[in-house]
DNA sequence: TTGAAAGCGATACCAA
DNA sequence: TTGGTATCGCTTTCAA
């Protein structure tokens, strides 16, 4: 193995100044710079990550924390970690992958034998055991999610907030006055995720904020084509007179579809649908979907910035709610009535 | 930070006693053990990753090369990349994910910086500009995808040749007769996949090997709704009497099936179906589909423990071409000419 | 069965 | 502008 002496040597200079050519942190003249720079090339030196951890005290590695739970959306997840591994390759970062299954332990292995710098942690649940032991370390941590007491952390999110309030506007400008949402699986809301219940606040928001007579209902749906019927058979039982959907639920997004054109309900004609999901399932149906989208490498990128903001610039803790953007398609038209 | 010197000092031995009780190279006193344990245990000791890097010479760390290109099947890549992760835990092993888009750098740079003990790569193609380069490195290394030539490095994947001799077995066991194979994306095989003319070579060999005039045709199968239409207008032209399909695109499921039923040849009564795809694209679609399995799970599984029998037993350089298996359900019956 | 001490390959402080 | 060197925390050889 090529060593910073085998450089220091070659190029003739001490291993200190070969060790400040590459970091940068004093001044070198430009000949012994060269110089170094020279050999650096020519033996095809690369410092030992080990070493330079042990002596430096930063390795250089960001922790990424997945959910390889099996009832999550896949793609958000893969277009999550690819976002943050290349922002972190922009900092020059590396990320170490590790998974929820093994629970607490694997946070804490990773942070006392000082494997990584920070940890960036999805799929925060409202009462997260993990947020507790993540504010007592001294690495930063940034939440993907919104827990009930981030404990100092920084998070960053979506705002399904504005998202429900988004969506009910959408639909009550297109003149809809009888809305649903098809939300997530109840195990979603029994598992205390935190985006869940917030979408549901904006929803019932923007509905109150609607006034005149715009009512809704919300209900949590299954993630087959029975449970998909099922939801829809109890949103008509109670508000038989509907004509806009609000869909949080991938899975879903093809069997309603197909049930409400069973139904003799046409999208857009009959009913107005707002999805909220990644931009390709809009685009993967049968109708091309007006959507809110879950911007999951933007949520990334922006996860990785606060953690190397708090790394390089002793930034603070944080809290980003993303704004959300509805991009108009082919779902959303006036109900039948107004027309 | 503790050291191995603090829980030393409180069990009241030497730092290489520590050592030692750690990693059993030899013999301790139950007595010592006992108390250096316990110490370890009341001081919660964890050793610095890089201090131990930097004297062993090994990091417990082996590197995922995953490829986030957006034509793969992202499903596929996750089950994989799960898989990995668990079992490198099980051999107390972390997981660096580096991506494609880095290209053979990323690779030079985790291996010449001693940051990895071995590499597992994604998506090697028959020409893979990677093998080379992974060859020359001292670290073993794990392909998944079978190279033109693997330059004595292990390899791992899925039979592909095996897959597509037993599809055609399979439809033509049903007494099918006429045998279309709707295969990837041009682009796949513009690529230089492995998988594609593998699975080419095996159908084309099933068809051989079968006799009786069964003949077939392939035709490669854009992921597009327009794309899977062409594709079948292709295959009708060619051969009007087709009744069995092997299909290799899991995009194309959903609208081949669509199609075929439009056209009045309802699966299975007037064509019969053979996917190649992950178990959940096979119970997705509205007729469940007999299907082999791509066991992305069991490849990655598979992959940690050759890597490991290098690592660990100082094994050899292997190949690994699982055995498919196919899944019964209700997408192939005889031909109707037949019935 | 155990201890002492020499590295491992960097960084960064103290001097010059 | 540069060099010398202590130091980081662990492993492992050599000695006892």
């Amino acid at each position: 193995m090529v060593t910073i002496a085998d450089v220091a040597k070659a190029a003739g200079v001490s291993s200190s100044t070969v060790s400040y050519v590459l970091s940068g942190k004093r001044p070198i003249s430009p000949t012994t710079r060269e110089r170094v720079l020279r050999s650096i090339q020519r033996l095809g030196y690369h410092p030992h990550a080990g070493a330079r951890a042990l002596a430096s005290h930063k390795t250089n590695v960001l922790a990424l924390v997945a959910p390889l739970r099996h009832d999550v959306v896949v793609p958000v997840i893969m277009q999550f970690a690819t976002a943050v591994v290349t922002a972190a390759r922009r900092h020059d970062h590396d990320v170490l992958l590790l998974t929820q299954d093994e629970g607490p332990d694997g946070i804490a292995r990773v942070t006392s034998s000082a494997m990584v710098d920070a940890l960036i942690v999805m799929d925060i649940e409202s009462d997260d055991p993990r947020v507790p032991l993540l504010a007592e370390r001294r690495q930063p941590a940034v939440l993907m999610g919104l827990p009930a007491d981030p404990m100092g952390l920084s998070c960053v999110d979506l705002d399904f907030t504005a998202v429900g309030r988004l969506a009910v506007e959408h639909l009550v400008g297109h003149g809809h006055r009888a809305i649903a949402l098809i939300g997530q699986p109840s195990a979603a809301y029994a598992r205390g995720t935190s985006y869940a219940p917030r979408l549901l606040d904006g929803f019932t928001a923007g509905l109150r904020g609607s006034g005149n007579g715009v009512h809704g209902i919300a209900e949590p749906c299954e993630q087959t084509y029975a449970g998909v019927t099922e939801c829809l058979d109890r949103v008509l039982a109670q508000m038989p007179d509907v004509t806009g959907f609000v869909v949080h639920n991938e899975p879903a997004l093809g069997p309603l579809l197909d049930q409400l054109r069973e139904r003799g309900r046409l999208v857009p004609t009959d009913a107005s649908v707002v999805a909220i999901c990644p931009t390709s399932d809009a685009l993967s149906q049968p109708v091309r979907l007006t959507s809110i989208d879950i911007p999951a490498s933007e949520v990334g990128t922006v996860a990785v910035e606060m953690v190397m903001n708090q790394l390089q610039h002793g930034g603070g803790p944080e809290t980003r709610l993303l704004a959300p953007h509805l991009t108009e398609r082919n779902s959303c038209a006036p109900p039948p009535s107004t027309t």
